[in-house]
DNA sequence: CTGTTAGCGCGTTCAA
DNA sequence: TTGAACGCGCTAACAG
């Protein structure tokens, strides 16, 4: 393995003008670049990272922290992550927490030994509590999970609006009885249940939530939902807080034998494949996944440049799509509405 | 922030000593180490990264190099590679190459300028041509494709048998013109291919198979599903070499309004949630995806204690899971083959 | 068992 | 513009 001082053997100059020419940023004679490169190609030299990060201070490396990579959201999301980091040359180091808050915590303690350059964060419900970014030793941003008064950069779904325009879709379609489940796990649950029972309240409706404890599976969906649809007088319909819960509540459905919407309506969150080949395709607030990963890492990139800006938030709109699964019932609420 | 001199001072003891204590291997005596303990405890000393690896030539890190972290089977295996590593001790470097070579290489250049402990990488078919691990200067280990000459420890899915006995399955129910749509990017679509003509031969029935420039997305196979489904006469029954292949032929399916498997048959691989809420269930070969992950780094961390063991390979077996996309057909071969 | 010391490979002063 | 020398923080020899 060449060293830096082999380059500068070969190349009859110093190791600090090897350094120059490989930073860039240094006045160098063209003469001496052009031996140096010379010989860094000659010797297939590649600078040693662990030497560099010892004297420089950096790692060029970020971290993304998210509850389970398998949620379709943080799959997309770290893809976006990833892309953009790789662009500008940085490495993603990635983690799962299983919203277990100690495992958090180990991870958010690696990330200061790795002296990461910054993090990409969906924290748990106990971390976000009375949550500062300035609190770190890095720069991060949260994504997906954020509290209004929350200081740090993040980047999230309005998400009380779109559990409100959800629940006026089914109430508006002729759906009254509606029973929202809800992760408890994260701040985003609640936020689309606030969003619930606002528009419950704002027709004169009873607002019933049920509590979902959805770590990373749709199991504790599709059991709670099964449990529930059990018991007569069936809801009208169903409504998930996320996309994993939607699956499970799609399972319980099926489970039940219970066609939707005839029998029950059913609406959820993240406009993924699956919901759309489900017959007769299910009602879902679309979130722009990818853009929301990007939204994060840029964000952190500004972040790393000016450490000192002040606190910024990107609030993205989620988009209603209306499928069969809330189709309008006859003699409904909302056609006498419309009327 | 306290360095290892600040806790030999603080403890009255050389940094040697302190170095002892937190290594842990070797003797020291108990006063010193209370002592240690308890300075670096007071000082909230944290061991700094970059120079223990500079020092130590480790990083403790490995990296996991795969075209796509949104194609489920992927997703899954990472999840199993991150839970297994950070038992360990280990992070996770995450890259996506696209089925991109160069992308692929600029990778793996960098786990070698990471000096990364080791690698799991699911190879494009050009660098899987004539492939060796012992060509890169870190232990490797494929996932997901290898051909029989590799010569790398490898885990991946007897794919020709599997490929055979889900076109037996069809072949036995009464499907005899079946179509394969396969990925050209990897290894694993060809190997199972290979599966689907032998299975069709065995029967004297003559192989279709459609290549499909697979990179990630489930849209290449979905529009060779779309335009094969325009002609006539149609086939009986279409078969998808990957679970996003699969997802694309059930959209095209969808899109020409044909049902299954009363139109067209339909089988392909992977048992993701989607498979079994689609009605009336597509039937599947399941790959045991968090299994495969934990085979891959368990290889890698015994390759990374034993570089020079023999060559390893783990071959598991797929479960075919028989659902109502490919039920068997009224007075069809299979009737007659069993009466 | 413990302390002293010499690097690991590089970036960056400081003089020239 | 260039080179010599120092030190980033740590581990591992070696000597005691």
């Amino acid at each position: 393995m060449a060293r830096i001082k082999d380059v500068a053997k070969q190349a009859g100059v110093s190791v600090a003008s090897v350094s120059r020419v490989l930073a860039g940023h240094s006045k160098v004679s063209e003469s001496i670049r052009q031996r140096v490169l010379g010989a860094v190609h000659d010797l297939s030299y590649r600078p040693d990272l662990a030497a560099r990060r010892l004297r420089s201070r950096q790692t060029d490396t970020i971290g993304l922290i998210v509850s389970d990579i398998r949620n379709p959201f943080f799959t997309e999301v770290s893809r976006a992550v990833e892309d953009v980091s790789y662009q500008h040359h940085l490495r993603v180091i990635l983690c799962n927490t299983d919203e277990d808050v100690e495992k958090e915590n180990l991870y958010l303690d690696l990330m200061r030994d790795e002296n990461v350059s910054g993090v990409i964060l969906s924290p748990t419900l106990t971390t976000l509590a009375g949550f500062r970014a300035r609190d770190y030793p890095f720069p991060m941003v949260l994504v997906d999970r954020c509290d209004r008064d929350t200081a740090a950069d993040a980047v999230i779904l309005d998400n009380v609006d779109a559990g409100y325009r959800l629940t006026t879709h089914l109430i508006d379609n002729g759906y009254r009885r509606n029973i929202f489940f809800y992760g408890t796990t994260s701040a985003t649950g609640r936020q689309r249940r606030e969003g619930y029972v606002a528009a419950m309240a704002a027709h004169g409706l009873e607002a019933h939530a049920e509590p979902v404890r959805s770590t990373a599976t749709a199991e504790h969906g599709r059991a709670a939902a099964y449990e529930r649809l059990r018991r007569r007088p069936l809801p009208d319909a169903l409504v998930a807080s996320s996309g994993l819960i939607l699956l499970g509540l799609t399972e319980a459905l099926r489970e039940s034998k219970l066609r939707f919407p005839d029998a029950v309506a059913l609406a959820g969150f993240d406009d993924l494949p699956w919901t759309r080949l489900v017959e007769p395709g299910i009602t879902v607030i679309s979130q722009p996944l990818y853009e929301i990963g990007r939204a994060a890492i840029e964000l952190l990139l500004q972040r790393i440049a000016k450490p000192d800006q002040a606190v910024r938030r990107v609030v993205l709109r989620g988009e209603l799509i209306e499928r069969g699964s809330t189709a309008k019932r006859n003699g409904s609420a909302g056609v006498s509405v419309a009327a």
